[in-house]
DNA sequence: TTGCTCCTCACGTCACGTGAGGTGGC
DNA sequence: TTGCTCCTCACGTCACGTGAGGTGGC
């Protein structure tokens, strides 16, 4: 045998990979072995291929996904991807903090139980932003629809003390369609007139940060659970505070959903 | 039907959970529907059921693991389970800080290529203090290990300014055995007597933060690699700066591993 | 000859999502 | 009657790990 050529299991020690990996990258097509014997099917490497084994091993120690480098070993922009993918990462180690904290708010304090009215609300005439995003990314979404709201009643010289309310379905599926409404008069360029149907709402108070609104959001609807009342349409957030004013742990939100009718 | 028995789809929408979440939730025994037709097979939940339904819902978007909720809704001590998901959640948000910023430097600098060189070494007899850790926790271990080491040192009044030794397994193995070593004469009680193999090493000198170690690491396997030289034994890390003096970016560790002989 | 290394299935992991193909309920 | 909702398979996801059962190489 070629004496450069290594069988798969001291490839596998010299590229810090395990033979299952290797086999693995080998069916994928990621890294073939530069010989198989036709025979016995034993795989072997050439020593110079562990230059490519090597960036498999440190980009997966990364979490960074096959697709991904078999990319960059395929020669594309391996920034560009490589790029994607941090951006990737970082949203989600965001994500990960936030939940983070929610869950050490649900261990000091417990499940969360609300003060939860019923209020009689009328229709409202409201114009919309809205966009579709998978579910983890609802609160970015979220956040760019409200500037993009906001820009479009300044344009339109229709801004106004009325807080904003967020639309938010019921129905959780991979992708989510949030949507930022504001009461007005008339059509708003940009955005997209819609009424808001009134009805019978239970209502609830958060008093905090948003990225702890789903506890309360989750109190609401275990409660409307326990009465009996069914919820329908979209969740509603009303932001009350102005966020660039208020400290984050004063914040106050409203939380509607409108029920449907029981008599 | 009873006017308290809801679909598993009204039941979905109520609590935020996909029908196929709840379908799933069912057959883990994790939330039971209050009653099932015999005939349709359809499922009905009571509305008092969502304040469980909502609990998974909240505990799952916080990435709480399904066996851990099912604890926490059998009555298992919520807190102590919970407190465990966090502190698993926290290691995880730190190594996913430090491979971030390892990203980083290779979407700026590329893949590392290092200077190597090739030095024989004596064989060292070492006091070595070891443990086993799942690979994603090396680095934690690690540190544990040096700390029982130093303490070990200074007890047997064996302190010396000879830099402490990482030693770490070429073969990737879900369970990694890894141990710090330091030179000494005679025993040291509370280690474990070894003598360090002498021979040739090819060398790599890694000036920088201990979390980008695996970037030189990788670079040193590929000059093997590249050169023809298989290595054995376990790689080292050789701390020669002292971490409580000197600046992370200023850190100086050689990086050794054992060659064949070739002769 | 004895171990060690290598091989190929086949199945498990985790928490569902995605159809396919069919039926019940208002 | 038409849609909508619900049902049960069966398979896919992602990157392998874990045996089972068998063979090649020194």
């Amino acid at each position: 045998m070629d004496h450069d050529l290594l069988a798969i299991g001291q490839f596998a020690r010299l590229c810090r990979l395990s033979v299952k990996q290797l086999r693995h990258y080998d069916e994928l097509g990621l890294l073939r072995p530069a010989q198989v014997d036709p025979n016995t099917g034993y795989r072997y490497y050439r020593a110079d291929q562990a230059r490519a084994a090597v960036s498999i091993a440190l980009l997966r120690s990364l979490d960074v996904p096959l697709a991904a480098i078999g990319q960059v070993l395929a020669g594309a922009a391996a920034a560009e991807v490589l790029a994607a993918v941090r951006d990737r990462q970082e949203a989600d180690l965001l994500r990960r903090r936030r939940t983070l904290a929610v869950l050490d708010r649900v261990l000091t304090q417990g499940m969360p139980r609300v003060e939860v009215t019923l209020v009689r609300e009328p229709a409202r005439r409201v114009a919309v932003v809205g966009d579709a995003t998978p579910s983890e990314d609802i609160p970015t979404t979220t956040g760019r629809c409200v500037v993009r709201l906001l820009e479009a009643l300044a344009s339109a010289d229709q801004a106004s003390d009325a807080p904003l309310i967020g639309l938010f379905p019921l129905d959780v599926t991979q992708q989510v369609i949030v949507a930022v409404a504001a009461e007005v008069d008339g059509e708003v360029p940009g955005t997209t007139p819609e009424v808001l149907a009134g009805g019978v709402f239970a209502c609830a108070t958060h008093v905090g940060s948003y990225e702890q609104l789903s506890l309360t959001a989750h109190g609401l609807l275990a409660w409307c659970g326990e009465r009996g009342h069914l919820p329908i349409d979209r969740l509603r957030e009303v932001y009350v505070s102005d966020p660039r004013e208020t400290p984050p742990e004063q914040l106050v939100t409203r939380l509607m959903i409108r029920l449907e009718d029981t008599e």
